[in-house]
RNA sequence: GCGGGAGUAGCUCAAUGGUAGAGCGUCAGCCUUCCAAGCUGAAUGUUGCGAGUUCGAGUCUCGUCUCCCGCUCCA
C-alpha cells in the first residue's frame, strides 16, 4: 500500500525528522528542504545501493566526483547555454504560457500578399504590437518574451563584480558534463576498453520555473547519474538492459511494480542531445483521478549518441572546413586497437533523482495498520538496507536499573555492527509505535526474565510478533534477519 | 513570472475588533511484566514579515515573503 499523497510524507517527514522546510526560521526558501538525521540516513543508503550496485558490483564502472563550478566553455559546448534559456511569454487573456521560439504563424488571412507580409514579421515585433494571437484562445494580448536563464549564475574570484563577462560561471545543471569532459583522464587511468561507464551522485542546480511537491522538483537537487560508453552499434541494446535493470533496482528498494510505469518520449520531447529517452515513472500522486496524470518522471534513460564527446572534442568540422569547437584542447575519441578504428563513442545515460528516489521509497513504505483498539498506526516499512535505523534497544521498565542498564550495555554491542539506538522515553507501546513509525525493522526488548535467562525479545515492525533470542546469539541472529 | 487558495505552539486546529487557547506530540518526575496506559509538572508564539486604520488588530486595509494548485522545464 502507497501513502494516500505527498502531503501524508510531508507531515510524517517533519513530525519524525527526516525532511525539514529550509532557512524555516527566515521564513523558508522557496523549493528548498534541509535532511534530517533520519533523512540523511535514508538518502546514504540509498546513494550507497546504487554506488555498491553499479561501481561495484558491476565491474564495468567508475566512480567520478566532479566540479560543481566548471569552465563556462562547458555549458557552451554542451548546448546549455542556449537550451537553457528559454524565452516566455503568458497569454494575458487565457493565462497559457508558451515558449516565445516555438510559436509559429497561424493562417490569418486568405489573401496571400497578407499571409506573406505576416509570416515575414518577426514574432517578436507581432508580439510587441499586440498582432499575435494566443495559439489556444486567439485573443492578441501576450505578453513580451521574458528570458528564464534555468542555469544558477555566480561570479568567479573574490573581485569579481557581478557584471563581469569573464568571471561569469554556472553551478552544473546536471552532472553528466564532468563525466564528459573526464572522458580521457578516467580512460587512461583505468586501462578500460569499450564498453565501460563511469558513475557520479552529485548536487545539481536549476533555476526551476515551477518547483514544487516538496522534494519532487526543487532548485537544488541531488543526481545520480552513470554515463555508459559504447560502439553506436552496441547501444540500442545496452539502452534496453539498462531499462530493464533499473527496474529491478527500484524493486529491490521495495518499490513496487504497480506504482512503476515506462514511458517513450515521443520525437517533440527528447532533448537536443537524445535519439531515445525512456522515463521510469512513479505514482507520486495517486490521489489524482486521471490515471495518466498519477505518474511522473523518476529517472530517465538516454540514449545521447556520440553528441556530448563530439561537442568537445577539437577535431570535428563543420561543411567548411573549421573546427566546430575551437577552445577546447583536446579530442575524446576512442581508438580501437582490435580494429584500428578512432571514433567517438555513443552514451547512454541513467539519470537517477536522489531525492525522487527517497521520495517515491517513502511513499511506498508508508502502511497503515488498524490496532486492536481500532486506532490507526503508521508503519514505514523500509527495506531494512535502506532503513536509518536497524535495531532499537528499549528497556520494559526503566525504573528497574538492572534492565536499563543491561538494555544500555546491549545497545552499545550492536552499535559497531548496525545502527543501534536506545529508548526509554514512554511506555513499552508507545515506544514500539515511534519505532514503526521511522522504519526500525527490529526493536529489542530488554525485561525481568532477561536478567534471569539471559535473552531478549525481538519484535519484528512488520509483523508486530515476537521471538525470545538468546543474548549470545542476538547479533548474529539480527544480521541474518537484516540481510 | 501570471491566475487561484492559504499562513496562529513541533503537528491538527480554536479565538464578535477587547487578557492568544485546546488536543496530540515533546521534556522531567512518579508508576508500569509487551504494542502510543495513568498521575504530576514544564517548555514552546514578536499570530510569516512590514506598514496603515483604530483607544485597542490574530481579526480590517495595503505592501511583502513563503507554501499549496495550475501553466513551462526536468532528476
Amino acid at each position: 500500500m502507497a501513502a494516500p499523497n505527498i502531503e501524508t510524507i510531508v507531515s510524517l517527514s517533519k513530525r519524525r525528522g527526516f525532511v525539514f522546510p529550509a532557512s524555516d526560521i527566515y521564513g523558508g526558501l522557496g523549493s528548498s528542504w534541509d535532511y534530517g538525521s533520519l533523512g540523511v540516513e535514508l538518502a546514504n543508503n540509498v546513494k550507497q545501493s546504487w554506488w555498491r550496485w553499479l561501481v561495484h558490483e558491476r565491474d564495468d564502472i567508475e566512480g567520478l566526483d566532479s566540479s560543481i563550478v566548471q569552465n563556462r566553455l562547458v555549458w557552451k559546448y554542451s548546448g546549455h547555454e542556449t537550451t537553457f534559456s528559454d524565452p516566455l511569454v503568458d497569454c494575458r487573456e487565457c493565462k497559457s504560457r508558451f515558449r516565445a521560439d516555438k510559436l509559429e504563424y497561424p493562417k490569418i488571412s486568405d489573401d496571400t500578399e497578407t499571409q506573406k507580409a505576416f509570416e515575414n514579421t518577426p514574432i517578436e515585433d507581432l508580439i510587441k504590437a499586440k498582432n499575435f494571437p494566443c495559439p489556444n484562445c486567439g485573443l492578441k494580448n501576450l505578453t513580451e518574451p521574458r528570458p528564464f536563464n534555468l542555469m544558477f549564475r555566480t561570479t568567479v574570484g573574490a573581485a569579481a563584480v557581478e557584471e563581469d563577462e569573464s568571471a561569469l560561471a554556472y553551478l552544473r545543471p546536471e552532472t553528466a558534463q564532468g563525466i564528459f569532459i573526464n572522458f580521457k583522464n578516467v580512460l587512461d587511468t583505468s586501462r578500460r576498453k569499450l564498453p565501460f561507464g563511469i558513475a557520479q551522485i552529485g548536487k545539481a542546480f536549476r533555476n526551476e520555473v515551477t518547483p514544487g511537491n516538496f522534494i519532487f522538483r526543487t532548485r537544488e537537487f541531488e543526481q545520480m547519474e552513470m554515463e555508459y560508453f559504447c560502439r553506436a552499434e552496441d547501444a540500442p541494446r545496452i539502452h534496453q538492459e539498462f531499462i530493464d535493470a533499473f527496474q529491478v533496482w527500484f524493486y529491490s528498494l521495495g518499490i513496487s511494480a504497480e506504482n512503476l510505469k515506462l514511458y517513450e518520449q515521443t520525437a517533440e520531447e527528447l532533448a537536443h542531445y537524445a535519439e531515445r529517452t525512456v522515463d521510469i515513472l512513479y505514482r507520486f500522486f495517486p490521489e489524482r483521478e486521471d490515471e495518466e496524470k498519477q505518474f511522473d518522471e523518476l529517472m530517465g534513460i538516454a540514449n545521447r549518441k556520440d553528441f556530448d564527446l563530439k561537442a568537445h572534442s577539437k577535431k570535428p568540422e563543420d561543411a567548411a572546413g573549421k573546427r566546430v569547437n575551437p577552445d577546447t584542447t583536446d579530442d575524446l575519441s576512442y581508438f580501437d586497437p582490435q580494429t584500428n578504428e578512432r571514433f567517438y563513442p555513443y552514451v547512454i545515460e541513467p539519470a537517477v533523482g536522489v531525492n525522487r528516489t527517497l521520495l517515491a521509497i517513502l511513499m511506498d513504505a508508508y502502511t497503515e495498520k488498524i490496532n486492536d483498539k481500532g486506532e490507526t498506526r503508521v508503519i514505514l516499512k523500509l527495506k531494512p538496507e535502506l532503513a536509518p535505523i536497524k535495531v532499537a534497544v528499549l528497556p520494559l521498565a526503566k525504573n528497574k536499573p538492572e534492565i536499563v542498564a543491561m538494555a544500555r550495555t546491549l545497545k552499545k554491542d550492536l552499535l559497531t555492527t548496525m545502527r543501534t539506538v536506545y529508548d526509554d522515553t514512554g511506555g513499552i507501546g508507545k515506544l514500539y509505535a515511534r519505532q514503526d513509525e521511522i522504519g526500525t525493522p527490529f526493536c529489542v526488548t530488554v525485561d525481568h526474565e532477561s536478567l534471569e535467562d539471559n535473552a531478549v525479545t525481538v519484535r519484528d515492525r512488520d509483523t508486530w510478533e515476537q521471538e525470545r533470542v538468546a543474548i549470545s546469539e542476538l547479533k548474529e541472529y539480527l544480521q541474518k534477519r537484516l540481510g
